[in-house]
DNA sequence: CTATGGCACGGATT
DNA sequence: AATCCGTGCCATAG
């Protein structure tokens, strides 16, 4: 099934009808992501007699549903090589209870009757606690996500929840803090200040966030909202221009409606907002050893069930009165022909998540220190396809990392993330202040050489203080 | 004088 | 051909 198309160039010179149709269907299948697939696949379902959903077949040895014959557990090789990633495409999982909840009998929107963006904010979330969740934990997740507002806040109240589901509140309170660690960062908060307080404390966490930030959210939020530096200050024992500099830094860099940032926290070069929280395309877990895992790649099929043609339509044709005939021909070229640019947009991701594993085989298990340059012409040169077929299966999907993390995939061609992380870790590890400069020729002699003012944008990025408004990070 | 943020330019990437 | 990213220079704040 295999057939690559690495002598095919991208130019709209080819010519030859059948190619240039197979090649701009495929193009443009490839450039969706599974939010966007499945859309079209419903559409095309819908629209085209020919096509027809494969019932469910489930594998005969572990129960599961099986897309293009192919088992997602069971395929899995008994001996594991860790340096070959098993790469697969296996069918979209789906969280069993996603429906509607009632609250004081009054049905809850269902799923369906969120906009999409909730719809997607919801999942989104839910796919990155699906793991932590125990069972008897999940209607309440679900309970939770399905109730955030348009800004990701929690309008409800947790006792109407714990009432609703018989548990203590403790319970209901223990959900939502998983919940509010997830991206975005402080999601299901019940106020912008409680968002902005998960925000800053987790992000004093990891880096050295400054606890005056903390303190001024945590005790001073009356005046941080209405610009009153002078009292706020005053609470958290700091000048009134440090009080100025420090509001305008929660302003830049945390958000008090978690829905309306963006990934990681301040790229995302690719214009559009709307489709962030969605499904990942892809799936990464690994299994085996603990020192030296296998990696499991799973392509997402956002459709239950695989396509197939209408086996009856087929028969049909053959006795289609003839006014009919061109038309159901024609039909049934298309749907032939989409089957088939699906299993090719599939046969590249699948070829593209496997290069990418073994180049990026560190940073997948161990993270973002671990990254390594790469550009998407050289992985083309590799694959030997064009440089455009890479960009396009790459924008705009995302993959679940093992971590649980949802990244786009473009994060796998990021130049400047190692830097980054180092410089977060020479800020943590440091108790005295440095300023840009110094950081400059730590990394110097660390082997990294970047200019200072490269420095300041990277520290910025990541949502650091500069180094006079960094005091004592003594916790 | 030092530390940073802003603007803009050139080379690399897509 | 369009875009992104690192950098250098300059203005500004402390």
């Amino acid at each position: 099934m295999a057939q690559q198309s690495g002598h095919i160039h991208t130019t709209k010179h080819t010519h030859g009808p059948l190619t240039t149709a197979h090649l701009a269907q495929t193009m443009s299948l490839l450039q969706m992501n599974n939010h966007e697939l499945a859309e079209r696949i419903q559409g095309e379902l819908a629209n085209n007699p020919a096509l027809e959903l494969g019932s469910d077949k489930r594998c005969p040895a572990c129960g599961r549903k099986l897309v293009n014959q192919i088992c997602s557990t069971c395929s899995r090789p008994e001996s594991f090589d860790p340096h070959t990633p098993v790469v697969f495409v296996s069918p979209q999982r789906q969280f069993s209870s996603r429906r509607k909840y009632s609250s004081n009998g009054e049905e809850i929107a269902s799923f369906e009757e969120l906009s999409a963006q909730e719809e997607d904010l919801a999942m989104f979330v839910l796919n990155q606690i699906r793991t932590e969740l125990e069972p008897n934990e999940r209607p309440i997740a679900a309970h939770i996500l399905t109730s955030l507002d348009e800004d990701g806040l929690l309008p409800i109240r947790l006792t109407e929840i714990a009432l609703y589901h018989h548990v203590p509140i403790s319970k209901v309170e223990h959900v939502k803090s998983l919940i509010q660690k997830c991206d975005p960062l402080g999601v299901g908060s019940q106020t912008p200040q409680e968002a902005l307080w998960v925000q800053a404390y987790h992000l004093h966490e990891n880096s050295n966030f400054p606890e005056l930030a903390l303190k001024a959210i945590e005790d001073g939020f009356q005046e941080l909202t209405q610009k009153n530096y002078r009292a706020l200050g005053k609470i958290i024992g700091a000048t009134t221009k440090q009080a100025e500099q420090i509001a305008t830094f929660i302003g830049q860099s945390l958000n008090p409606f978690p829905a309306r940032t963006y990934w990681g926290s301040h790229r995302s070069p690719t214009n559009d907002a709307p489709d962030r929280y969605q499904n990942p395309d892809v799936l990464i877990s690994c299994t085996g050893d603990e020192e030296d895992p296998q990696l499991i790649i799973e392509v997402l099929w956002p459709i239950f069930g695989s396509l197939k043609i209408n086996p009856h339509f087929r028969k049909a044709i053959a006795e289609a009165p003839p006014e009919k005939n061109k038309e159901w021909n024609e039909d049934y070229q298309k749907a032939n022909l989409l089957i088939k640019c699906l299993g090719q947009r599939n046969h590249t991701l699948v070829q593209l998540m496997q290069k990418l594993a073994v180049k990026q085989r560190e940073f997948i298990l161990h993270g973002d220190l671990h990254l390594k340059p790469l550009t998407r012409a050289s992985l083309a040169e590799e694959l030997d396809v064009h440089e455009s077929t890479i960009s396009r299966a790459v924008n705009s999907k995302s993959v679940q990392l093992p971590s649980g993390k949802i990244i786009p995939i473009s994060l796998f061609f990021d130049r400047s993330l190692h830097i980054r992380t180092v410089i977060k870790d020479i800020i943590s590890d440091e108790e005295k202040p440095l300023s840009d400069t110094k950081i400059t020729k730590m990394l110097e002699k660390s082997g990294f050489s970047v200019a200072r003012r490269t420095v300041a944008k990277y520290r910025q990025m990541e949502g650091i203080l500069p180094a006079h408004l960094r005091a004592k990070t003594k916790v």
